[in-house]
DNA sequence: AAATATTTTCAAAAAATTTTGAAAGTTCAA
DNA sequence: TTGAACTTTCAAAATTTTTTGAAAATATTT
């Protein structure tokens, strides 16, 4: 296997995993070579390497620097703009894992919060089960989201390092 | 707000919520509407709450007990089927964790083994850093599935206990 | 075995998502 | 200010996913 093939071959199946996380598959690809790639690339390059129109590049390259894991980089002397990935595997699970929890998580949140149900009926079983299970609900969430958390700032080495030594 | 309409809530929030985490709206709602009714119901009784059409409900519903969160009921003296889904809220996200971690983790895993470029190149820099990238991604996608396992295995009150314990 | 009830399948239709590419917008050097 | 280089937008087209509903399959009763 060469090189390119690897390369290729790990694009591909970015992509095709990538849409079973809710990524579009050319988000994920256009992510996978920009993080194979040692150099940044153009919007060109991008369209060339992965043939696609220069406006999914565009769009996709945007949503991947909303997601924090692509940048923009300018070069002096140069009219184009030029992207790359972040590299370190760490930052960039932290990074998702940031987005998620705001993205997927907080929405939850703020859907249970919203379901009251009014006093008066408490004595009703039904509603007692309902409220119950909302409430369990808005409990699992709520530690999912303050784990997530915690995750997030605390240093990535220190906390990984001993977070992942206790289930080795 | 009603019994109902509470309900009503959380089954559309639900519906919404679920895609964006990899789930199809209708399989996310009736996931719900089982999560809060306090019967079991038939396919009738969901084509009838959610206006959606049989074959809809069928594959919905077995796509669910695939997942491990709706069991199938039989009740004595009828000839229907009846579903009804898990309540337990942490045994769901428990059940959920299990099979994203089968249906997206082992598949990169593999994919990531898959892998492997000649060692003759090992002196070209660009292979060098390709190889590292593969090697961190192989690193990262291991620790998750060995966290993820130790989460699954372990007995769920203990572990979960002790384990939000640390980040409230 | 036939009639009836129920579930499953699957091709076609509908809906949702993604992609294209050309036009509009922006930036910048001369 | 003009024009060339480049980026962004967005309506229409292509593709993918989801849904429908009727036919086929299966199960149960008489």
């Amino acid at each position: 296997m060469t090189l390119d093939e690897a390369k290729q071959h790990l694009i591909q199946a970015w992509g095709t995993l990538g849409s079973s996380w809710g990524v579009s598959r050319t988000m994920a690809q256009v992510h996978a070579l920009l993080l194979v790639s040692p150099v940044s690339m153009t919007t060109e390059d991008i369209m060339d390497a992965l043939q696609i129109s220069r406006g999914n590049v565009n769009m996709n390259v945007r949503d991947l620097i909303d997601w924090g894991i692509v940048r923009k980089v300018l070069k002096p002397g140069e009219r184009k703009e030029f992207f790359e990935a972040e590299k370190d595997v760490w930052k960039i699970g932290m990074q998702i894992a940031k987005e998620r929890k705001k993205r997927e998580l907080e929405p939850i949140l703020r859907a249970l919060e919203q379901i009251s149900i009014i006093e008066a009926d408490i004595t009703d079983p039904d509603v007692k089960q309902f409220a119950e299970t909302v409430e369990n609900l808005k409990k699992f969430a709520s530690n999912t989201n303050k784990t997530l958390e915690s995750l997030i700032k605390a240093d990535e080495n220190v906390f990984w390092g001993s977070f992942f030594k206790l289930f080795k």
